[in-house]
DNA sequence: GTGAAAGCGCTAACAA
DNA sequence: TTGTTAGCGCTTTCAC
């Protein structure tokens, strides 16, 4: 508990109402009839003590907890804090807390997390291991994924979200190919530990598959990837533009790689959108700050947080997880 | 407890490794010594039933929950998730979780925080009531405060950091009078339920004081307030500047309210910085993205996350809660 | 070395 | 209408 102080308890206000400590309960939790004058003397006494049940004890009877995990890869993401209002939003007066945890791929993090006891996980992350998802999901805990990449061993003992980025980074491509841009790049996710993105990835996986359904032939000079950090990026990019690489379109993974490739783009003279255009993805303040401001793929935050919450609904009555695919829009700006 | 399916508990461990349930606490624990057997076939019954102990238990039993919550006014703000970032990154391998809340004004809000006990509590906002923080530190949890304004009633019995949000604000008004500007202004936070900064805040109250030892008469001109959004805010500051309203420096509450007042300004012709100069706070990623890139003021996040921790470090060992106060760098970039 | 038992704060079935 | 009691999963004392 750590706790710094000793906390009143049940029978704290028992004593102090002069009642037995069920009668408490009985009050608190409002499913039985108290008699008026007993029901008045706990109240108070709640009130003087300050009392606030503990939430622990009765998860351990089997109650809800009342708390819903947030895990991403990225807590400093703008995307994920908006996603998690939202979800706030909606769900606060319902009584629940959610609160935001960057994942961690290893197993002890993966035990904290499930010992600690939450109503339900979601997990939108890009770099977290599968058999860990499968780890907590065999805890038992209710796990809502949202559809980042393609999972092979969860079936459907977890729900799924498609949040749209499929159909989101086609409209992209599209959207280039029919201005005739003929030379588009996808910025790839950058990674201090190399775990860059593979077909499994729904963005990734999209850009290939909507490039050659528009007949181009894709290279390694159409995915630029490999890369550290944003600045390494920066750098790394500009140079290859330097030596020549041809792009005329650029497809960014999220907003802030579109606009340290853009700002590298434009760095060596080349003009945003006449010479290049670009888009980014999660439509977030940066694409209205910059300039040329930022077309963007808006995914549909308020539909994916309904989705999520009502997954957990869905799955705390007992019904199963549930599978809902949702679509994305393409948010034209300046610098297409 | 909600979970969807049942978890493994310590009894099963026990039946599995044929020993009794104490051994399986033992062995977990790490602090009797075990017949070499019998751990070996506890371990392998946990390994089996991928058990992992169940953490709200334990802190039933007064131990600790390996939890630490960051309260925030808004979790979208790249500023908190960076600062959770580097906490994470120092107390993670000793085991904590570091999970970032947004902060409701309201009881209910209270009370669940405090009955999910946690091990420590970081509260770090501007809005939220004092009378709900002394509510959460009289609940016996440890609390840090970072402390963007004064509390009257807390006394010492919260850790408290300064965070260097008030010399970072008189360096910023020093630099721009330095520079012979004369009418500098500051923009406030955009607050749909009109909660504007008063003297208590830091940052206000460090930009009143500033501007007068630099010998300005502050007005109503120099603060720009009363906006619901980001979007009034632009529109609004645009319709003063056009109107006539004179202004040379810019200091914004945070970068963002900095930029937009930065494009508002640009929007009615005036030129960065020749015209008017303007600083942000927080050195987030958006300073360097912008055109011109904007100066900021960077609080040492390493510094604040070591002193949290340190905080908590100090309160958990029975120690009392610590204060402390760092300081802040103003960051110049092309906006001044 | 090991295990029985008490108890953390709470819920709810059961009995009165 | 109210109180007694068992028990959620765990830690730890105490006795063997």
């Amino acid at each position: 508990m750590a706790t710094y102080r000793k906390a009143p308890t049940r029978k704290d206000v028992a004593q102090l109402a002069g009642v037995s400590e069920t009668i408490v309960s009985y009050v608190l939790n409002n499913n039985r009839y108290v008699a008026k004058d007993k029901r008045e003397r706990v109240l108070e006494a709640v009130r003087q003590l300050q009392y606030r049940p503990n939430n622990i004890a009765r998860a351990l009877k089997g109650k809800r907890t009342n708390h819903i995990l947030f895990i991403c890869d990225n807590i400093s993401n703008e995307y994920f804090g908006r996603l998690v209002e939202e979800m706030d939003r909606i769900s606060y007066e319902k009584g629940f807390l959610i609160s935001l945890l960057r994942g961690r791929n290893d197993d002890q993090f993966v035990s904290q997390v499930i010992s600690r006891v939450f109503d339900g996980i979601v997990i939108s992350s890009t770099s977290f291991e599968e058999r860990h998802v499968v780890e907590i999901i065999n805890s038992g805990v209710p796990v809502v994924l949202l559809m980042n990449r393609e999972y092979d061993s969860v079936g459907d003992r977890a729900s799924k979200i498609y949040t749209g980025l499929q159909n989101g980074v086609r409209d992209c491509v599209t959207l280039l190919a029919g201005q005739g841009r003929k030379h588009i790049v996808y910025i790839d996710r950058v990674s201090q530990n190399h775990r860059y993105s593979t077909l499994d990835d729904w963005r990734y996986n999209g850009f290939i598959t909507q490039m050659q359904e528009c007949g181009f032939k894709v290279t390694k000079d159409n995915v630029v990837v490999g890369y550290e950090s944003e600045e390494q990026l920066y750098e790394g990019f500009r140079l290859r533009l330097q030596n020549g690489l041809k792009v005329d379109g650029i497809v960014g993974r999220n907003d802030s790689l579109a606009c340290t490739a853009m700002t590298a783009a434009m760095s060596v003279g080349l003009r945003v959108p006449e010479d290049v255009a670009v888009i980014g993805f999660d439509n977030s303040r940066l694409c209205s700050y910059i300039s040329p401001r930022l077309s963007s793929v808006e995914l549909n935050k308020p539909a994916i947080a309904a989705e999520i919450l009502n997954a957990f609904e869905h799955m705390l009555a007992g019904q199963g997880p549930v599978e809902k695919r949702l679509q994305a829009q393409l948010i034209e700006r300046e610098s297409t």
